[in-house]
DNA sequence: CGATCTGTTAGTAG
DNA sequence: ACTACTAACAGATC
C-alpha cells in the first residue's frame, strides 16, 4: 500500500493509536530495510512518539527527544496496532509500549525503508525533494511542468517533482484529466495542466476520503478496472494497457489524447 | 513453471 | 544537466 493516500491513511492511523506512550521494546528482523545503524534504531527505547506527519511516500513519527522514525512503504508496506504474542507475519520492526500494545512495521517484500534521523527537512530535501502533491501550489506546479521535456506520466511520478504520486495514481489522475499518459509534458496546453492540477487533489483527496481502500472508491474510478479490455466506466471505450516509462499503464484510448 | 506487481536506485547511454 | 531504459531488490499471486 504505497502511494500517498495509503501512506497517508496509515499515518493518521498511528496518530490514532501509538501517541505519547513510553516505547519499552524495539525488535527489528535487521537487513536492507533498516537504513540507520540499529544502534540508532535502539534509541527509539524509552522515548515516547509525540507527533506524525507526512512527506510524499514517506511516514515520519517525531519522539520526544530530537529523533524521528521514518517509514518508507516500498510496494508492500503496512503498519499495525495490536496486542497479542504473536507479531504479523512479515513484521520488520515490531515497537512495543509500555501498556503492552505493540506496533508493527509489515514489509513482505523488503523494499521499504526505516530510518532513524534527527534533520526531518534535511532527510526530504536528500530523499524526496518534490513538494507534496497535496500541498503543490498551482503556480508551482505549472513552472515545473512547462520545464519539463519528457512524458507526462513519468513527470508526475518523478519525486523529486511531485512528492506522491506513484503508478496507480498517475494512472487514476491521467484518466480523469482526458490526458493519454505517453503525451509530452510540453504539447499539453494550459486547460490540460489546469485540469491535471485539479485532478491531482480531488483524486488524492477522495481516495484519502475512501480509507486508500480500493472498494469504497467511486464506481467511475480506473483503479476498480485495472484490467484490458475492461469497460471504460466514463464512456464506451475499453480499457487498453501499454508500458509508459517502463511501467504497466492502463487507460482509454477512448477519451484520454 | 514464467510473468507480473502500488517503489527506489544504480548504472548506462544518449 | 536532463531524459530513457534496464536490472536489481524479495515475496506473493496467477
Amino acid at each position: 500500500m504505497p502511494e500517498l493516500p495509503d501512506v497517508e491513511v496509515s499515518r493518521s492511523y498511528l496518530a490514532h493509536t501509538v501517541m505519547h506512550k513510553k516505547i519499552t521494546d524495539i525488535r527489528t528482523t535487521g537487513g536492507r530495510v533498516f537504513r540507520s545503524p540499529q544502534k540508532d534504531i535502539m534509541k527509539l527505547k524509552n522515548r515516547s512518539f509525540e507527533d506524525t506527519s507526512r512527506h510524499g511516500k514517506y511516514c515520519f513519527l517525531d519522539t520526544d527527544s530530537k529523533t524521528t522514525l521514518v517509514l518508507h512503504f516500498g510496494m508492500t508496506g503496512s503498519v499495525n496496532y495490536y496486542r497479542d504474542n504473536d507479531d504479523p507475519r512479515h513484521a520488520v520492526l515490531v515497537v512495543t509500549f509500555s501498556d503492552g500494545h505493540k506496533f508493527a512495521f509489515i514489509n513482505i517484500r523488503k523494499l521499504g525503508k526505516v530510518l532513524v534521523i534527527e534533520d526531518k527537512e534535511k532527510f526530504i530535501r536528500k530523499n524526496s525533494p518534490g513538494p507534496d502533491a497535496l500541498t503543490i501550489s498551482k503556480r508551482e506546479f505549472m513552472k515545473m511542468m512547462r520545464a519539463k521535456k519528457g512524458k507526462i506520466k513519468p513527470a508526475l511520478m518523478d519525486q523529486k517533482n511531485i512528492a506522491g504520486i506513484g503508478n496507480i495514481y498517475a494512472d487514476e489522475i491521467l484518466y480523469h484529466s482526458g490526458i493519454d499518459p505517453g503525451r509530452k509534458t510540453g504539447s499539453l496546453d494550459e486547460d490540460s495542466l489546469n485540469r491535471i492540477y485539479e485532478k491531482i487533489r480531488s483524486v488524492l483527496i477522495t481516495a484519502v476520503e475512501c480509507g486508500a481502500d480500493v472498494e469504497k472508491m467511486p464506481e467511475n474510478y480506473l483503479i476498480k478496472r485495472r484490467k484490458k479490455g475492461s469497460p471504460c466506466p466514463l464512456d464506451k471505450g475499453m480499457i487498453n494497457k501499454r508500458t509508459i516509462g517502463g511501467r504497466s499503464s492502463y487507460y482509454c484510448p477512448e477519451h484520454q489524447q
